[in-house]
RNA sequence: GGGCUCGUGGUCUAGUGGUUAUGACAUCGCUCUCACACAGCGAAGGCCGCCGGUUCAAAUCCGGCCGAGCCCA
């Protein structure tokens, strides 16, 4: 009977819902592992690399369990945010700011439900049992509610404060625009030349955007520039306006773009932020709302940047410090729905303290286990080019309000902690009037940065604020999963909040994922048409073999999607199942006893080795090891070896006791990776023997004794019957032929199993003839330490003994003045039996006749 | 432009100084073998991205270059 992989996924899945397999046990007795899994962002289907990441956490997950934990496994979506409300313009054909934002946000809720409610589904069907009890979202009114109250707890502690940063506005539209609405487009734009005038020397600064010399702060130059090193540190004159500026040295400056000095403006570009961070240079607002140049333009105030640009070049050119200018391709940043070119404009914005913890968050990330270690790399070199704090405040819709009223004067009234969840566009603020001056207060309508939401994850799976027993027992949680690609977000966020708030990391480890790629190496992209679905692929081929190809990819790493790593998983599915059909057909039809043999010895000494590396592997995170691993061992050393040399005495109880057992640890140890194979194949042989639930009440399998010298017997057994049957694959005889003799000539001491070769190999007569056996030396190797001796000689002296092979029977050899122990030396030997056709392998040489 | 990672037969991949470089998919040949032809056995196929250096010895260590991926608020 062939596996119907579809029914039997669809039975396993049912069976495990029904019996709640998965589901959390608060009150176990077992050590918790928990999984701080990722809210997963709600504005589509599961996508080939959610099923990828999702896939990893469920073999931690389902191995740990194995391991004797209970399994913390919540499954969360990330509700919140810009991508839905994109989705929601996009579905509906509306703007977002056009439409009433209640409604709006209605649409979003809506929008997002579908997709919930869709991928909780397409979980299932991959396989990924992450407890549906433990099931939350970051729009729910307790999520966001601890939100609210970590910001109000960081604020009491005075890590929050309100600042000035620039947003991306356009200045048609006056709005903001985020990063992700920036259409950056390629255009033709005038890079300008112009002279600044210092005591006694001119300066030649070469700028696009000439209409923010009134914003000029400061000349910038490269401190490697040797043209402008004498004169770093003093004062320029800012054409037309007069204000001194300095020059400073910045690495950011490029020597080789324009004249390799550049005006730092409040704000031109992220550059110019750079810089006025880290100089602490003032902000200047040059331009407003409308894209009008400020009073600070002076005669020029009131002109949009094209009008004041034109303007401002013919006055420089009269004052004839205007050198000129080329056109030059420049990378412009335009508004997604006008077109216009955006403004990077000073906005009032609330910030979260982080530069000050910029050595701390090392410390604290140092403390982690991080898989892979280079990971850890990337944090690091995020943190050191840290510039500003992390600006928390968003203009948009649909998130998490900020539980702030401000008042006339400007006063900010933050929410108590008991009001949250807290709109303060709907509720009343903590009191009616300011409790500072007493004027009229009026609700945020600021909402907070997504990740404000989802770096609370930790604290909220661990009932932080709201179950003080259940938050001691939590956290920190064990393990961080996620991707590479929201290291400096999720994971620094999550590190520092958790601190801030706990003084303690979230978590003990974290494990960092690579990506997906097309097949033709390159990311996925609808527009591309490279994009592949894994609904599609988990109704062609199913979840395990899915799985299978998730399981070859390496930690860390990006690893192309190939189709062929499924049809490969399917095959080793199919594999154990007639593993498993195998067993059952010789299910009490036991006549004798028998006794153990060198083989069993072998395939239980393999077994045990593979017990050992598989759950090494596994523990750390290292799949592609691991499945590498269980592959050769289930498939080849047991089902092509051993499956092979034992077939012939089925018939004895011990036979059918060492495959049954070999088989039972093999589904248990990939059963994280092929849960539904494992379990079906479980359910069929075991369950019965067992009495237990499922495969996932069992434990990972525990050391095997064996006796060596007869497994290193039982190995060249099967050697020798290998060499056997490719003598007859050579020779066109059939497998199942019998043949008159086989004859085995050991190359060394080496002893078999005639009994077992005979029977499988299927001869009428078996011989084991010593001493027929010519050797042929043909290279010496040496060892590391003779290499480091000989060093420059070492190739001669191999030469040397090559010719003159009566030297190896000595102890000692001396050359050129060095003596060298032979032991030290190793041979590459060819064997031969004359007049007969033989083949040779590590211990034996064979030959058969019809 | 900067940081990290990767570059191995047609394709993908293992391999962090020392036998003849691992395995998969594809190709070709043989075998229906009493669990499995969704199988088994075998063959062919490689300047280990390029250049230079360290070393007796480099896919492996170092430097440069080329190409790809992630991130740069």
């Amino acid at each position: 009977m062939p596996y119907n992989i579809k029914e039997s996924e669809e039975k396993w899945r049912d069976y495990w819902a029904k019996e709640k397999i998965f589901e959390y046990n608060f009150y176990s007795d077992r050590p918790t592992f928990s999984l701080d899994t990722p809210p997963r962002y709600a504005s589509g289907k599961l996508h080939i690399g959610h099923a990828f990441h999702y896939s990893h956490m469920d073999f931690v997950a389902k191995y740990k369990r194995l391991k004797g934990n209970e399994v913390y496994f919540p499954l969360c979506f990330d509700v919140n945010g810009m991508p839905i409300e994109v989705n929601v313009e996009k579905k509906y054909g509306i703007r977002m700011r056009d439409y009433p934002r209640e409604e709006f946000v209605k649409l979003c809720e809506k929008f997002a439900d579908e997709n919930i409610d869709a991928m909780t589904n397409q979980f299932k069907l991959l396989g990924v049992n992450a407890d549906p009890s433990l099931y939350y979202r970051t729009d729910g009114e307790y999520y966001r509610k601890l939100t609210q109250i970590s910001f109000i707890k960081m604020y009491k502690k005075g890590l929050i404060y309100k600042g000035t940063h620039p947003v991306n506005w356009c200045p048609r539209c006056e709005t903001a625009i985020a990063e992700s609405e920036i259409v950056y487009e390629e255009r033709d734009v005038d890079l300008n030349e112009i002279i600044f005038k210092g005591d006694d020397f001119d300066i030649i600064i070469a700028t696009t955007r000439p209409e923010l010399l009134p914003a000029c702060l400061a000349i910038a130059v490269n401190p490697h520039d040797k043209r402008y090193s004498n004169i770093v540190g003093k004062e320029v004159e800012i054409p037309i306006f007069g204000r001194k500026v300095k020059i400073i040295a910045d690495q950011d400056v490029l020597t080789d773009f324009g004249t390799g000095a550049e005006m730092v403006c409040s704000v031109g570009d992220k550059d110019d932020l750079k810089m006025i961070y880290r100089h602490s240079l003032p902000f200047m607002k040059s331009i407003d709302e409308r894209g009008k140049l400020t009073e600070i333009a002076g005669k020029y105030a009131g002109l949009d940047s094209k009008e004041a640009r034109k303007q401002i070049i013919e006055e420089l050119k009269k004052e004839e410090l205007f050198i000129g200018s080329k056109k030059i391709s420049h990378n412009v940043g335009t508004c997604w729905r006008c077109g216009s070119p955006l403004e990077f404009l000073q906005k009032e914005q609330w910030f979260v303290k982080t530069v000050e913890f910029k050595e701390d968050m090392k410390k604290w990330a140092n403390e982690l286990k991080w898989h892979p270690l280079f990971m850890k790399r990337r944090l690091d070199d995020w943190i050191d080019s840290l510039s500003w704090d992390w600006v928390i405040s968003r203009q948009r819709y649909f998130a998490t309000p900020i539980p702030v009223w401000t008042c006339e004067n400007g006063h900010d009234i933050v929410a108590n902690e008991e009001q949250c969840y807290v709109d303060p566009l709907i509720d009343a603020p903590p009191s009616e009037k300011c409790p500072i001056c007493g004027s009229n207060l009026k609700g945020s309508d600021e909402v907070f940065d997504t990740w404000m939401d989802s770096s609370i994850s930790p604290l909220f799976n661990t009932f932080y604020e709201s179950d003080e027993k259940l938050f001691k027992k939590l956290y920190p949680m064990n393990l961080r999963p996620q991707g590479q690609d929201i290291i400096r977000t999720w994971a620094f966020y999550s590190i520092l909040r958790s601190r801030l708030l706990t003084d303690r990391n979230p978590w003990e480890e974290i494990m960092v994922d690579g990506n997906i790629m097309s097949p033709d190496g390159r990311p996925m992209h609808a527009s591309w048409g490279n994009v592949i679905d894994p609904l599609v692929l988990l109704d062609k081929y199913g979840a395990d073999p899915f799985r299978y190809f998730t399981a070859q990819c390496s930690l860390g790493e990006d690893t192309p999607f190939k189709e062929r790593d499924l049809i490969r998983g399917q095959r080793f599915v199919n594999k154990i199942h007639n593993l498993v059909n195998f067993l059952e057909f010789y299910d009490k039809k036991q006549t004798e006893e028998g006794e153990i043999r060198p083989v069993d010895h072998w395939i239980i000494r393999e077994l045990d080795s593979t017990i050992n590396e598989a759950d090494e592997h596994m523990a750390n995170y290292q799949y592609d090891l691991a499945i590498k691993k269980l592959e050769d061992f289930i498939w080849h050393k047991f089902a092509d070896n051993y499956i092979e040399a034992v077939k012939h005495r089925m018939n004895q109880k011990i036979a059918y006791n060492i495959v049954s057992k070999v088989l039972l640890s093999s589904i248990i140890m990939i059963a994280p990776i092929f849960p539904f194979i494992s379990e079906d194949s479980y359910q069929r042989v075991f369950r019965e023997k067992r009495n237990k639930k499922s495969i996932f009440d069992e434990l990972w399998p525990g050391i095997e004794t064996y006796n060596e010298q007869e497994a290193i017997k039982g190995e060249s057994t099967i050697e020798a019957i290998s060499l056997i049957r490719s003598l007859k694959v050579e020779n066109r005889i059939p497998l199942s032929l019998e043949i008159s003799e086989a004859t085995v000539y050991p190359i060394g001491n080496y002893e078999l199993d005639a009994e077992d070769v005979k029977n499988t190999i299927r001869a009428k007569e078996l011989k084991v003839i010593n001493k027929r056996i010519n050797e042929e030396i043909i290279s010496i190797k040496l060892s590391p330490e003779i290499y480091t001796k000989l060093r420059d000689k070492a190739s001669s002296f191999q030469e040397y003994l090559l010719n003159n092979l009566y030297l190896l029977k000595q102890k000692e050899i001396f050359y050129e003045g060095m003596k060298i122990e032979t032991d030290k030396i190793s041979s590459v030997k060819k064997y031969s039996v004359e007049g007969i056709n033989v083949s040779c392998g590590n211990y034996f040489c064979v030959s058969i006749s019809i």
